[in-house]
DNA sequence: CCATAATTCAAACAAACGTTTGATTACGCC
DNA sequence: GGCGTAATCAAACGTTTGTTTGAATTATGG
């Protein structure tokens, strides 16, 4: 038990940091092991397939961010009616919070948007299964933050909110690349309030809510280097 | 030679299809020739790799979007300074108008944005190759469009407002799927409308840019010395 | 009408893939 | 100590992968 347990985990870390840069398609399962340091079929014997491994490398991190995702917006909501920028940062900081943890944080973050891009009807269901609710729940919250908006507005906006997102958590280096790099992306709590304040004013755009005030309100507090 | 230019063009619409829906390493090239119905050498014969199919069908499409959007941009801003909407019209409208085309357009976008996220040196350097001019001079744009942004936070909203499009244009049904389906993607106009307005609201935020439209002033804008 | 190049085709190639097997080692418990 | 389960291991499984071959077919040009 002690032993299959570091086995266990050797072929999760592994698993997020080749997931992560090749995508699970791009990695082969003797690659995953080599990495590790384990056995090819210590693979099957513990996640009994590929697919398994995937998905326990997925739910193993997925369910405490969409846990405090969701206590964040209860604490939000319970301190009185939530405005967009509250939600946001309901939404969005505990990915980034994970994404800046000092080991396999940002790996993580990549593999989890790597899957959402990824085909395949395993991790369509996983997903759909991890975060049906929140979605739904998030979805109430900034319905009533934004009473003006419509529907399918409110639908269309929440797909340029999660977004932005995936974008900022896939961090393909594809865009500092276009740039020669002048973004830092270690600045989480920075990157946070840029996300948080971006995607609240798209919300608002061409409504009547008042604007944000002040910037205050997001749960991570960015020091001003 | 007309024989070859049908199975070429017969290649790269099956290549269009499969790739957008399975990704480039989901796509066997058996499936791809049997798809295409043509013989399975002849893809090595007309593009020499699976590689070479999979950028031949990317540069095919591609070229003429980056040219149509230099081009509107060119056009916005010799009618003066352009605001961030004219700017980013230019960036979305020929790709979502592509990605609203009657038969290969929406597939096309689907394979672009997932060539976008997938990895791959070969596909990295081609998208360097063929966007990065385009994106300096959308950054160029947008700095003299939002003064008030420092290089930093422009290109962090650079990349989130890419993300938008990403996103839009993968169209991962993902999302439709959670909230059981009420957003009507063959609505180009509409999502570019709404993309633009939730974009450039996200630019603006924080800013002492006047918002758009409301003021007539955008053409004639005072010179800035 | 023939010579010549261009293109298509069925068949096979070696390599890599996910998966399975059966033997072997390590560990907890009576 | 010895039994039984858990875990690791090297080796091989059959399949699929991208790629190549060489002959057959089709179009081209004098």
């Amino acid at each position: 038990m002690t032993q299959s347990a570091d086995t266990k985990d050797l072929i999760l870390d592994a698993a997020e940091l080749l997931f992560s840069e090749n995508g699970v398609e791009g990695v082969s399962l003797r690659a995953l092991t080599s990495k590790a340091g384990v056995n090819l079929a210590s693979v099957h014997y513990h996640f009994g397939s590929k697919e398994g491994v995937a998905l326990a490398a997925f739910c193993r991190r997925v369910r405490p961010i969409n846990e405090e995702r969701l206590e964040l917006l209860d604490k939000a909501e319970s301190e009185g009616a939530a405005d967009v920028e509250s939600v946001l940062t309901a939404l969005y900081a505990p990915a980034l919070r994970l994404a800046g943890s000092p080991v396999h944080g940002r790996r993580f973050m990549r593999m989890c948007a790597r899957f959402y891009t990824e085909p395949g009807a395993y991790l369509e269901s996983a997903f759909t299964q991890e975060f049906a609710h929140v979605i739904t729940r998030f979805e109430g919250a900034l319905h009533r933050a934004l009473p003006d908006l419509s529907r399918l507005e409110l639908r269309r906006r929440m797909h340029f909110g999660i977004g932005v997102m995936v974008h900022t958590l896939l961090d393909s280096n594809r865009t500092r690349q276009w740039t020669d790099d002048a973004c830092d992306p270690s600045d989480i709590g920075g990157t946070l309030d840029a996300m948080v304040s971006f995607v609240a004013a798209g919300f608002r755009a061409g409504t009547a809510t008042p604007a944000a005030g002040t910037a205050g309100g997001a749960g991570i507090k960015a020091d001003r280097t």
